[in-house]
DNA sequence: GCCGTTTTCGGCCCGACTGTTTTCAGTCG
């Protein structure tokens, strides 16, 4: 397998760390950064434009001397010069340097100062009130450190990301809290979760309230508050008993816009907006857009993007990854909403994993206001799924066509989930699988063959003329289980090719497509299903989740197989059989 | 190290809070 993009950023990631800890340019090193986030968020394999000779200095964020130290961690895997900066600087300290109260500066120092390259020699130095002595520490710093080590050790993930889903859980019953009290006006949660990013790291809040309501106060006396990181009069941050850490903002009414702009981000979208503001002449902050100290705008997030002439940007579109050139040019996609979505083409009943039965998923389809609903049993060879067999599948669809006369306001689609063997052939015989509405093709074993072969099945699969819809294509779990190794940009050309669709599969530690192979998807002209894999009729509701991603990955309506009509979906799906 | 409506050099987003400080650096978002 060639080098990912993921790997690539990495290395360059961690070279930016360790150049700050050095004490490096700050432009330098937010150059890498950039480049880094940017290689991260290409939908084209860097590995395969060095292989064809393509210019990678074309890349934005990516001059000269970044093109050919991509280029060499292409070629070889590695980038010398990090290898070199490791000897001077031990990587380990970059750890460090995300302890509480510790940053590159003083991580530094404490290399230069007391030599600690690892954390067992901070832990000791810490011990022996070593640290309190240095120059810009003191006693108050040293007890924070020392307080976080014991955090590191009793939940070591350090920087610990949670799924939206389990994020609107913690987040619900805040901001209800926040709302109920007297004085407050208007509460919003900014930041990753806005932009409705898969995991999300911190809750960013932002208030207005009377004048008279001392609103901080309420938020620090927040049941579920564990700890308070910091109190002032217009921001406070806490961390909770889950170990989340919440931001809340205060602002004036008249700056709730520029406010919620700025707290939205993402950082770089917001950097690339105020370097837009600086060329009109203006500066944009948390409190407003200004002209020489007179403030124009701040309102709405509407005035603060026309002060520099933008469309306004949905927050899920807020990456720097082409939404202000967008935006400038008129040109922002309109994406996909959870109200264009009117059925879903991967769900199971209790005949295989499922826990409803066939009557309980078109009912909880029908109270969605669906006007289709697929059902996709596993096939045999999901032996745990207890997946059916050609006479178990024949008995399904009776039963669906029995329901289908009783239906008049939704149609039940007769479907399959089949896996793709190992060698690329199907779990069942074409002949059953032509007698269904819809195959769903999808791969539960072996996820871990090489990168070709994993590929060159799964094309087998798709090849095939019954399945249309290729099932959460990665195999990603989130936090738990890697994504196969697939030459995207092939296997998205045969789905191209074949007439296949891919599915973004809307399970919240799924979400397969991730937001950059959507927006390949679109890029290329690949068909998406925005599909729940809902077991239960309450599963239904992550198509909102599904959706999200989607946007996040500029999809349209139109490049959405589910928000057609069922006359339109039957169009599509017989484009393959003919 | 990148980039160009300030164009090949000289800029590079902006502010709050904390702790260590007598005016500010570092961290954080």
């Amino acid at each position: 397998m060639p080098i990912t993009n993921a790997e690539i950023a990495e290395i360059l990631r961690e070279y930016a760390d360790l150049l700050e800890i050095k004490g490096a340019n700050e432009f330098r090193i937010r150059a890498y950064r950039t480049a880094a986030r940017n290689i991260d968020n290409l939908t084209r394999s860097v590995a395969q434009m060095v292989s064809t000779g393509e210019d990678l200095s074309t890349l934005p964020g990516i001059g000269q001397d970044l093109a050919t130290k991509a280029a060499e961690i292409v070629r070889s895997g590695r980038l010398p010069e990090l290898e070199q900066l490791k000897k001077e600087i031990p990587s380990d300290l970059i750890g460090i340097s995300r302890l509480a109260g510790l940053g590159p500066k003083r991580t530094g120092a404490l290399h230069r100062e007391l030599g600690i390259t690892r954390i067992d020699q901070l832990e000791e130095a810490v011990q022996q009130q070593k640290v309190r002595l240095l120059p810009g520490f003191g006693a108050r710093t040293e007890q924070r450190v020392a307080e976080d080590l014991s955090r590191e050790r009793d939940t070591p993930v350090g920087s610990k990301r949670y799924r939206l889903s389990v994020m609107e859980e913690i987040a619900q019953p805040l901001i209800e809290y926040l709302s109920a009290i007297d004085g407050v006006r208007q509460v919003t949660i900014a930041g990753s979760y806005r932009r409705k990013k898969e995991t999300v790291k911190d809750l960013d809040i932002l208030v207005t309230h009377h004048a008279k309501c001392d609103v901080m106060q309420w938020f620090v006396e927040y049941e579920d508050v564990e700890d308070i990181v910091s109190q002032g009069d217009t921001r406070s941050a806490v961390r909770l008993r889950y170990g989340v850490q919440v931001d809340l903002r205060a602002v004036p009414q008249n700056s709730y816009g520029a406010a919620l702009h700025y707290f939205t981000g993402s950082k770089a979208h917001n950097i690339a907006v105020r370097r837009r503001g600086v060329q009109h002449g203006l500066k944009i902050n948390e409190y407003g857009v200004f002209h020489n100290g007179k403030r124009i705008a701040g309102e709405t997030e509407e005035e603060v993007y026309a002060t520099v002439h933008l469309d306004y940007v949905e927050p899920e579109l807020r990456e720097n990854t082409g939404e202000i050139e967008a935006a400038g040019r008129g040109t922002l996609p309109g994406i996909v909403k959870p109200d264009d979505i009117r059925g879903d083409l991967h769900t199971h009943t209790k005949a295989t994993d499922g826990r409803a039965t066939l009557r309980e998923m078109a009912d909880a389809a029908r109270q969605r206001g669906y006007e289709y609903l697929a059902i996709t049993e596993h096939s045999r060879h999901v032996t745990v799924a207890g997946g059916l067999d050609a006479s178990a599948v024949e008995q399904q669809i009776a039963e669906i066509d029995q329901l289908n006369e009783q239906l008049d306001d939704l149609v039940l689609l007769k479907g399959i989930e089949v896996d793709i063997l190992e060698d690329g052939t199907l779990d069942l015989p074409d002949e059953i699988l032509k007698k269904l509405d819809l195959v769903v093709c999808a791969v539960h074993y072996k996820l871990d063959l090489p990168a070709e072969k994993q590929t060159e099945r799964i094309i087998r699969g798709i090849s095939n003329s019954y399945p249309t819809i290729l099932a959460h294509p990665t195999g990603r779990i989130i936090g738990r289980r890697r994504a196969s190794s697939l030459d995207m940009e092939r296997l998205m050309r045969a789905a191209k090719q074949t007439d296949t669709i891919l599915e973004l599969n809307a399970q919240p530690d799924r979400l397969d497509l991730t937001e950059v192979h959507a927006r390949m998807a679109k890029e290329m002209g690949v068909m998406v299903a925005i599909s729940t894999d809902a077991h239960s009729g309450e599963e239904l509701n992550f198509m909102r989740l599904g959706v999200f991603q989607a946007r996040r990955g500029w999809i349209e309506p139109g490049d959405v197989l589910n928000t057609k009509n069922h006359k339109g979906v039957k169009d599509w799906l017989s484009r393959k059989r003919k």
